[in-house]
DNA sequence: CCTCAGGTACCGACCAGTCGGTATGTCCGC
DNA sequence: GCGGACATACCGACTGGTCGGTACCTGAGG
């Protein structure tokens, strides 16, 4: 049989199929046919197909949070936290291309309440980034010649953009560009 | 009567519809509602659902060519010809932030022919920023500090995440925000 | 009276989700 | 150590509704 579990497999066709062609233009046929099941099994694992979708998000906000929180517990200096910030981004984003891809196409798909959660969860990292910027730019450590806010939007909009350019197969590896984001975002920043 | 042509009406509801809705979601009912006019006047003028997509992108890639376009035409100092690419593509983005929406969600949807039509423009958009930078890059103007294309990437990156952000009630007026990145951006490349 | 702009009724395809079923455990009283 | 009650995992034919697109109509201007 199998390695993975069943509800596994269906998420990992589903990925690969709403990142390819998109979640609406996938069916729920597709999907079963693609991890080897039955319309039975997909809908005895999940709710429906919005609940797949949400699966997705779920485990890839969760990893990037937990990654957030672990670097800002080591709480080194500044730059060397906006650095691992960065780098971890940019790291977990090449190694779920397809999560992400999918993600930031689909997003506003979720419904009210699961929105609410989202953008709580995303307001959280933002600020948490935030503060670290607007800390090293009092002390001086950080040039405060761009809003820290807008900063941040600059580094995570990159990286939410990764998924449309990066190709796993293409001549930089990941740890390389992670080191070139950062060292551009760091140059902005530095006094 | 309304005062803009039919097919303007049209394509104006559709760009409203799929930037809040997405292309997949919105019927070709909804848009002709939203337009006040009948499926028989959209098909008069649109070959199908899809040409009206293309129709959004082909207006807005076309708009952003033409001012790189007038923009190198200057030929400005490097620093000022990337403030000036930073601060036109800032500001049409976010004038336009319904139909970047739907052209940064939506663009895997192109059909192969277009698709390649698109690469092609939006490769020749890439190189001809590129070649400003490692230009100043070799002069010394801009510290080699990131390779051209990772800034190029970035640059490019921050303005299409642009529409996930940016309202055009919030605080900063567009113009404000263009200049932002561009310090940002330039702080970067600074030596 | 013919063409062009636009209107309207309808069709065929498709798709998410349902539901009645089977097969395989597993726990428990006796 | 066995029968029966219940649970878990899955199957796949079917349906009700939806939607893009089409065929045909109308009315006005030249």
């Amino acid at each position: 049989m199998a390695r993975r579990s069943t509800p596994e497999r269906i998420v990992e066709a589903a990925v690969r199929l709403f990142a390819a062609k998109g979640f609406d233009a996938t069916t729920v046929q597709e999907v079963v046919e693609a991890a080897s099941v039955t319309k039975g099994a997909l809908y005895h694992y999940f709710g429906s197909k919005d609940d797949l979708l949400f699966e997705i998000y779920r485990s890839l906000i969760g990893r990037q949070m937990a990654d957030l929180d672990r670097i800002i517990a080591a709480g080194e200096d500044a730059a060397t936290t906006v650095r691992r910030i960065i780098v971890s981004l940019v790291e977990t984003t090449a190694e779920s291309v397809d999560e992400t891809a999918v993600f930031v196409r689909e997003m506003h798909k979720l419904d009210a309440e699961r929105m609410a959660a989202f953008r709580a969860e995303r307001r959280r990292y933002h600020e948490t980034f935030r503060a670290v910027v607007e800390k090293a730019q009092a002390d001086g450590t950080f040039s405060a010649r761009v809003p820290a806010d807008t900063a941040v939007l600059i580094a995570l909009g990159v990286v939410n953009q990764l998924p449309t350019w990066y190709r796993p197969d293409g001549p930089k590896p990941p740890s390389r560009l992670a080191a070139e984001i950062a060292d551009f975002v760091l140059a902005g920043l530095r006094p």
